[in-house]
RNA sequence: GCGGAUGUGGCGAAACUGGCAGACGCGCCAGACUUAGGAUCUGGUGGGGGCGACUCCGUGUAGGUUCAAGUCCUAUCAUCCGCACCA
């Protein structure tokens, strides 16, 4: 047994050299290749485990993810699959039947009761923090179905179910995490994740979090104590300033507005809502009829109400300096609003406001801006920042496009929020003895109204903890992003009763050394879950800043030029490959076809062809069982040997450095070609070493039909629980190095030189070389390069 | 618009630190065995020229560095992905 550890409980293993954890996808149905090749990776990797101490913890973190069951569920009005053990055995058996050879002791379900009790465990430390809090939000509302949608779930404007029913925007109460606190750490740390991420995450995290640097100013209300703050990265342009605009949903827009304004604004916030995430549109203004004055200058600004403000970036309302900015340039020419330009090229001219038909949005020299007029913008920008602070007015701030994580959900299936609301206390927090709060199960999915839990009296109704008068439940339930933002850690103490974890096995274990997963969670879960580490590491229960110290990437199948997937019908199923090809074979290709990181168009003539190769695999070992031949070493023992070795050494890098498997395959392909040409010479023990060490080798990739070779050359138990193979330098090593003689860069002969060969004896080959001399007629040498045992170029003139 | 990546045969790709471009596989062509071949085995297969030994061209495009560039540098084009009225 080479790894005898691996049935030991977590805590006794001895400590391995990774820690790999694999991202899974959800089941949202039948299983489809894309999630085939997911495992694949893992599953090699998994295998992988006995050769060199790997450790692959296969976290069961299948309901991570069960959004789109649920919403299956409701969408065809059943319940959603109940997370039973038969269920779970059921899907084991299915995988098993796939090939795919997890850890099934170490599994931890994010829906057990005992995983929502350390979910809201967490939640009420967030509250006595201050991370967790609950205000008023905006939310898509469809009211044909009276519920919540999430943005993917507006399809034009209109609820994905009711095609013409255009959604709404409603305030509700709704609980969030003040992930905003991290944003500069998250964004800061981004950095020290280089080298160990794919650029391209750090890039969309990056992106994502969004901090841009600038500054607040206040636009006093002309005839109220009322102020309007604006965010601006160009407070070096605010003597432009010609108009100051306010998102319709600003706090300040009913203050300002009549009552057939107020409908108009209603209306703009229902668009607004209905085209968010279209891109680009028709810019929309409506005139106030009030004014706000710029304290820079004293001037008497319209206040406009925009519907490209958004409410949610920066402070809701911005200063519009046509001159210097596009989109500010194409609503005040919209509504004739004025043009000034204040800023002018370093070596040129201040734009006209008449004629101008672009804004000049670059850095340069301030013009008509009072005391500041011919400053640079930079000085500018910091002179204005400081005079706005010392008056009072306004100071140096920063905003970020990250938002702060929305946890509610009106759904049945989560973790419920522990909170209760009482008409004496308001809201008060389950104490920690009395959870967990489980969900009913004698729930009704009707897919209309808000929260099922809200029709279960048994649920809704309770005590308050505080007062002991009659209260009501919190029934919104957490996202199930929350599940999947620390499921790792509890892996590593799934079992504990106590507390989430045991804080010394989380400082034994983490961070993970090697995470895999889609890049479809480059910004969502891979964020919160560093969100949630941080936030653990500040109430003090693990010491890590981050959870994962490297990660891989892997790519998705294609076919037919799109990502497979149900509604497109472009999906092979696992089930459908299995029959015509065999796991062995789908694995294998998978492997073969691309790089893990690389995206891969499905066909089933490559299929084809890892099947063929399987079957000469099969085949030569078979036929090769029993055969007995001479004992003596042959020239072609050797040659096999040396290939045998080489392989292996190859198959071993691949797994320890770039995971490029499918450079492993094509070795082991050539591997058995050579054992094909070298079949009839070989003797009988170096033809058993090979039938042995190309079944190991082979084992993670095929693994049932490496499993049945290996019982029938006599061996018994699982193949893959034995030694891997280790390579010998020696037999791998080449009989002499082939060295590429060229002319002038060009190859033009090659020759065999023993090892170690010496610069003069190489330079005196080369000259020697017929085909080289042929080169050298009638010119002059220059000057000879030579790389000892690879390579000399003669460089010639004339 | 901003950010990230990728461009190599008919196709999937390989070439890991600059040193034989196209490994391996698919497809295609030919042969063997066959009543048959959609099984299997063997050989060939980047393009042009030559009976041939050989030879010229060739890694999106244009330059550059180097004895030597798919690989490094500069510019440029195309495709894909992410974000996007972000003030």
């Amino acid at each position: 047994m080479a790894d005898p550890d691996l049935y030991k409980p977590l805590a006794d293993r001895s400590k391995p050299k990774y820690y790999v954890l694999e991202m899974l996808p959800y089941p949202s149905g039948a299983l489809h290749v894309g999630h085939l090749r997911n495992y694949s990776i893992g599953d090699a990797l998994a295998r992988y485990k006995w050769m060199r101490g790997f450790n692959v913890l296969h976290p069961m973190g299948w309901d991570a993810f069960g959004l789109p069951a649920e919403n299956a569920a409701i969408k065809n009005n059943r319940q959603p699959r109940e997370w039973t053990l038969a269920n779970i055995e059921a899907m084991k058996r299915q995988h098993n039947r796939m090939g795919f050879s997890y850890d099934w002791d170490l599994e931890v379900s994010t829906c057990e009761p005992e995983y929502y009790k350390w979910n809201q465990w967490f939640f009420l430390r967030m509250l006595e923090a201050g991370i967790a809090y609950r205000r008023k939000a905006l939310v898509n509302w469809c009211p044909e179905c009276a519920t919540v949608l999430a943005n993917e779930q507006v399809v034009d404007g209109c609820c994905w179910r009711h095609e013409t029913t255009p959604v709404e925007q409603r305030e509700l109460e709704q609980w969030f995490l003040r992930i905003t606190k991290y944003a500069d750490e998250l964004l800061d740390d981004t950095g020290k994740l280089e080298g160990g991420w794919p650029d391209r995450v750090l890039a969309m995290q990056r992106n994502w979090i969004g901090r841009s640097e600038g500054a607040e100013v206040d636009f006093k209300h002309e005839s109220s104590s009322e102020k309007i703050r604006v965010f601006t990265t160009r407070i070096d342009t605010i003597y432009g300033a010609t108009c100051v605009i306010l998102a319709p949903t600003h706090p300040l827009a009913p203050f300002l507005s009549s009552p057939e304004l107020k409908r108009d604004i209603k209306a703009m916030i229902d668009t607004q809502g209905a085209n968010k995430d279209q891109g680009e549109i028709e810019k929309e203004g409506l005139f106030t009829g009030h004014y706000a004055i710029n304290p820079f200058n004293g001037d008497k600004l319209p206040i406009w109400i925009g519907n490209f403000v958004l409410m949610g970036y920066g402070t809701g309302a911005i200063m519009a300096v046509p001159a210097h900015d596009e989109r500010d340039f194409e609503f005040c020419r919209k509504y004739d609003i004025a043009v000034r330009p204040v800023i002018r090229p370093v070596d040129g001219e201040l734009g006209d406001a008449a004629t101008m038909t672009e804004p000049f949005t670059g850095y340069g020299i301030l013009e008509n801006s009072g005391e500041y007029s011919k400053l640079s913008t930079s000085d500018g920008q910091r002179r204005m920042t400081a005079k706005a602070k010392r008056e009072g007015f306004g100071e140096k701030a920063i905003t970020y496009r990250l938002k702060d994580w929305g946890i509610s959900r009106q759904r049945y299936w989560g973790t419920p929020i522990p909170v209760i609301h009482c008409a004496k206390c308001g809201i008060v927090a389950v104490p920690d003895d009395q959870l967990p709060v489980i969900l009913p199960t004698n729930i009704e999915i009707t897919g209309k109204g808000r929260s099922p839990l809200e029709n279960v009296p048994e649920f809704l109704n309770t005590t308050c903890p505080t007062c002991g008068g009659p209260a009501r439940r919190e029934t919104d339930t957490m996202d199930t992003f929350v599940d999947s933002s620390w499921y790792f850690y509890r892996y590593c103490d799934a079992h504990n009763s106590q507390a989430p974890f045991d804080s010394n096995k989380i400082a034994y274990w983490f961070p993970i050394d090697q995470y895999i997963g889609g890049v479809e969670h480059a910004i969502l879960h891979l964020i919160y879950s560093r969100f949630w580490t941080k936030m653990m590491r500040d109430i003090g229960i693990i010491s890590n800043d981050e959870p994962v110290k490297r990660l891989f990437t892997q790519g998705m199948v294609i076919k037919d030029g799109a990502k497979m997937s149900k509604n497109k019908g472009n999906v092979v199923s696992a089930d459908e490959m299995i029959d015509r090809f065999g796991a062995d074979t789908g694995r294998v290709f998978e492997l073969f076809a691309a790089p893990p990181e690389r995206d891969l168009e499905w066909t089933d003539a490559g299929a084809e062809g890892c099947l063929r190769f399987l079957g000469r695999v099969f085949r030569f070992i078979t036929r090769n069982l029993d055969v007995e031949s001479g004992a003596e070493t042959t020239g072609a023992d050797r040659k096999i040997q040396r290939k045998l070795h080489q392989t292996l050494r190859k198959v071993t890098d691949d797994f320890e450095t770039r995971w490029h498997f499918n450079t492993s395959i094509a070795a082991m392909m050539e591997l058995v070609n050579e054992a094909y040409a070298l079949e009839p010479e070989l003797s009988s023990q170096v033809r058993r070493d090979l039938l042995e060490k190309l079944t190991l080798m082979l084992a993670p990739f095929a693994p049932y039909m490496t499993q049945e070779l290996w019982e029938n050359m006599g061996n018994s138990g699982p193949v893959f629980r034995q030694q891997w193979p280790e390579y010998d330098e020696e037999l791998a090593r080449e009989e002499g190095a082939e060295v590429i003689l060229q002319v002038n860069g060009k190859l033009r002969s090659k020759v065999i030189v023993p090892f170690g060969t010496e610069r003069e004896e190489l330079e005196r080959l080369t000259k020697a070389d017929d085909k080289i001399q042929a080169h050298l007629q009638d010119k002059q040498i220059v000057k000879i390069i030579v790389v000892p045992d690879k390579l000399v170029n003669v460089v010639v003139k004339g």
